[in-house]
DNA sequence: ACCTGAACACCGTTCAAGT
DNA sequence: ACCTGAACACCGTTCAAGT
């Protein structure tokens, strides 16, 4: 909890008027800072701390607002509506994912994208899923998107070819967030339950579907990098071998 | 719009206490129906019909009540609050896939399943971001699962394989849905602008980003339905390969 | 330009009551 | 057991006003 005290000096002119605000936050832990002024940035900032600490579900306008030191209507200063500020926080999050250097080899470039936005998925587990709904568009953000390219391009992949992968890799990692997030396999999950309210008991369950009852333990017991890379090798093979049979070996 | 007429009659006997209950929903268009008795199978039809109409975000408690000839409250008899009732419109959609029949190999068997998944999901567009939410768990939303299974292990793949298959297929699916569906590639997605509200001129982000500036009209130009496959074979590819090399040939 | 509190039109869910 | 309306504690966003 803090609170906050806003002190503001309004000098005015002949050509105009000119505010001088200074505005502190007193953090109740002791700590005490100087707020920073408000941006598209610092707030985007915020909301991913609160969604990485208590979930999406848990991010309000009032609450986010609160954090700040200021009214959730000053937030609209800044971003147009909610779906924007999280648009935000996404370009944010795909800013932390590392760019290649132009050097490497296509493949251990794009292994290397690939581990990046699995790493910053698993940094942020709570605010991941927001990687699968808006796609990159700030220079920042679509940096590691960019040098991508720039290596399938330097190993003799034309556009086509480029856009193809890229997009069978985005697929590939899309859906890991949500298999590995969203607790696909997961215990919980695997509970198999009528669409009626009263459980079925295990016995008829296994009887029912044999193989789910058998596999669902050891899909929840996967390797989750593991499986990661293997399947990650499985698409890189494959597009090295398309490039081969199409008589351009990368 | 509908609106909606109730009529009980209730008999009070020494050995308790009757209802009957005659409810009628007329609707303005003209059609008279008998309203069906609510059933968290009728409730998660209509649930499906106001996401499949309006998207997620439209649905409400009240406004599906509303859709039932019913008061908000009457559907926490059948579910215990939303996300369990957004969880059965998922089972839902997941009992609409198709399943292969047991002489398939397991290759075609896979594509069945896949391509199935992938015709749900086009076919509810509003409603497909639920599969990657809620994974399946009554008999009727893992009977393909079922299926699969069974395909693979007729094929000779053991537990583990299949277990290793099944999630990266599983990965690939779902992160389809979010690059069709979610518009990953769309041409709005695709407008480079800066973290600050102004917009980039075109010219100065073809100089930031070259490639993804020549990339991007090449990804959203894509046939979905042939990229689709095109990931899909490399991964069956990579499954048999694989198989191979470990001396089970399959 | 930036920030404010009050107000509006909604939410999901609890509750006490009804049949 | 099933359904109800009223109430509670929230939402996102509009608005008119303030500096």
């Amino acid at each position: 909890m803090t609170c906050s005290l806003t002190v503001s000096i309004c000098s005015r002119t002949a050509y105009g008027t000119t505010y001088i605000v200074i505005r502190t936050v007193y953090a109740v832990k002791g700590e005490v800072d100087m707020a920073e002024k408000l941006s598209q940035r610092t707030i985007a900032e915020a909301a991913l701390a609160v969604i990485d600490a208590e979930g999406e579900d848990a991010l309000s306008m009032r609450k986010l607002a609160q954090t700040l030191g200021s009214s959730a209507m000053s937030i609209y200063t800044y971003f147009p509506d909610k779906q924007a500020l999280l648009d935000g926080v996404t370009q944010l999050l795909l800013a932390e994912v590392a760019t290649p250097t132009d050097e490497l080899h296509w493949r251990d470039a794009m292994r290397f994208i690939m581990r990046s936005v699995r790493d910053v998925a698993l940094r942020h587990p709570r605010a991941a899923t927001l990687i699968r709904r808006f796609p990159p568009h700030t220079p920042d953000a679509l940096a590691f998107v960019e040098a991508g390219f720039r290596c399938f391009r330097r190993a003799g992949f034309d556009a086509l070819s480029t856009a193809r992968c890229y997009r069978a890799l985005a697929a590939y990692s899309l859906g890991t967030i949500d298999v590995e997030l969203g607790g696909y396999f997961g215990a919980e999950a695997r509970r198999i339950t009528p669409p009626a309210r009263e459980s079925i008991d295990e016995l008829s369950a296994a009887r029912l579907l044999p193989l789910v009852t058998e596999i669902g333990p050891t899909l929840n017991g996967q390797d989750d990098t593991a499986e990661f890379e293997y399947g990650l090798e499985l698409l890189l093979d494959g597009f090295a071998d398309a490039m081969s049979r199409a008589g351009r070996p990368v």
